[in-house]
DNA sequence: TGCATTTCTTTTGTCGACAACAATCCGCGG
DNA sequence: CCGCGGATTGTTGTCGACAAAAGAAATGCA
């Protein structure tokens, strides 16, 4: 019975199925609702949304190509486990993609980019505003990658948004661990950050984004490890 | 009557579908064999092959997740475009993920990494000895993925095989238009690098990596077009 | 002849079914 | 009592078939 709302909708356009339950696995899988390391059954899901195995099977392929979900030969499919002990190669992974996206931002962006950034900071600060930290997480996720597609790199944006989203997990760990308190306000370095973007500022825009990076993850780390990163000098 | 070699094999284990048709036609785009725009007809490949088309489906769907295939809704899909408007932002990733990747397999490498990558390089030299450009291209991709494997970092590891796919194409592309002539030779470029990882220079590494990235980038930069990668002082 | 509309063909998206493989459970022997 | 082997159950990998959608061809009208 707690499949009520899909039992609504019995009807789908040709081709949406695959899209459908692609979003919902996806986003459930990012906000832990499924956590690591949980087995995905193809037909629970497939009459759970009403349809046949081969688009969820679709799905699960897509997902695995994004890394959210290993599947092992003949066997159940499982939620992509977060390995703790490399995250400092996600820490790595991250503070370069910061740095290089917001630079690259500073360089292409258009005006029109620059409203979508301010847009992403309003939902921001809506969000900082309702106390409500999923809704944080998720939306400093559409601030960065906001400023990844003003850079206009299409590899560095991809890589981006998936170090983005297997942000949310972490991030979501670390707070569940506090009974969700609140995350820190990062409201200041962002408008920093779109001020240099806006001002073309490039080695401004390294600095901060950096600074940006090396602030969140000094902050998880202290949690989860010391941090093994490198001092790229670059 | 071209797929005699297919015939032959009837007998296959299951699960193991998806892998050959994956492995081929992955072989087949970077090869140029499947020019760029070309449709792909799933019941052509599903006889071709000998299997139905559920595990084609699979395998298009994996490809289309590396970006080596575009899938229209209701259409064909076809073999993924190579944009020559925007080649300079792939040269731009490619130098940065030569440069990250050399810097970290001087770190992070261990003995049987340097193994590794001197026996990919001693097939660089053999295939150099042999006039083959397209073993040339090929056992460059395995020379730097087998640098980049050794930084240990995933996330760069896998954005740059993908980049380096990408590169078999474009540079095939590029030997194509010269009547395959012999591709330059990097021989030497290779040792140094080799050298420096082993020696755990890390700003070396950054600095060959680089002279090596802006080499190749200049050589093709002067057929394709100019050089519009920032400079990026980092 | 040219254009719009309708029919037809081709190819994909989805379905239900079946066989193979893995894990579990049960019975037997030591 | 415990470990081992076989049957059983559950889940995946693959198949063939059908229907929707898009493009091509054919038809009718001006």
């Amino acid at each position: 019975m707690t499949d009520a709302a899909e039992d609504a909708l019995p009807e789908r356009k040709r081709g949406s199925g695959v899209k459908l339950v692609y979003e919902m696995l996806r986003d459930e899988i990012l906000t832990l609702a499924l956590p690591p390391g949980k087995p995905i059954d193809e037909v629970h899901l497939a009459e759970r949304f009403g349809m046949s195995r081969t688009p969820i099977r679709e799905a699960l392929v897509r997902l695995a190509g994004e890394g959210l979900v290993e599947t092992l030969p003949n066997r159940s499919a499982i939620v992509a486990n977060i390995d703790v002990l490399n995250l400092y190669t996600y820490f790595d992974a991250i503070t370069l993609m910061y740095r290089v996206t917001t630079r690259l931002a500073g360089q292409y962006h258009r005006p029109e980019d620059l409203v979508t950034i301010r847009a992403r900071q309003a939902d921001y600060l809506r969000a900082v505003a309702a106390q409500d930290p999923l809704a944080m997480i998720a939306v400093n996720r559409e601030f960065h990658a906001a400023i990844a597609e003003a850079g206009r790199n299409p590899y560095f944006t991809t890589l981006t948004l998936r170090l983005l989203d297997e942000g949310r997990r972490i991030l979501r760990l670390y707070y569940q661990s506090f009974n969700d308190r609140l995350p820190q306000e990062y409201s200041d370095e962002h408008e920093a950050i779109i001020a240099a973007i806006a001002a073309r500022d490039l080695d401004l825009c390294d600095r901060l984004a950096r600074a940006h990076a090396d602030q969140i993850v000094r902050q998880i780390q202290k949690f989860f490890g010391r941090d093994q990163r490198l001092d790229i000098a670059l």
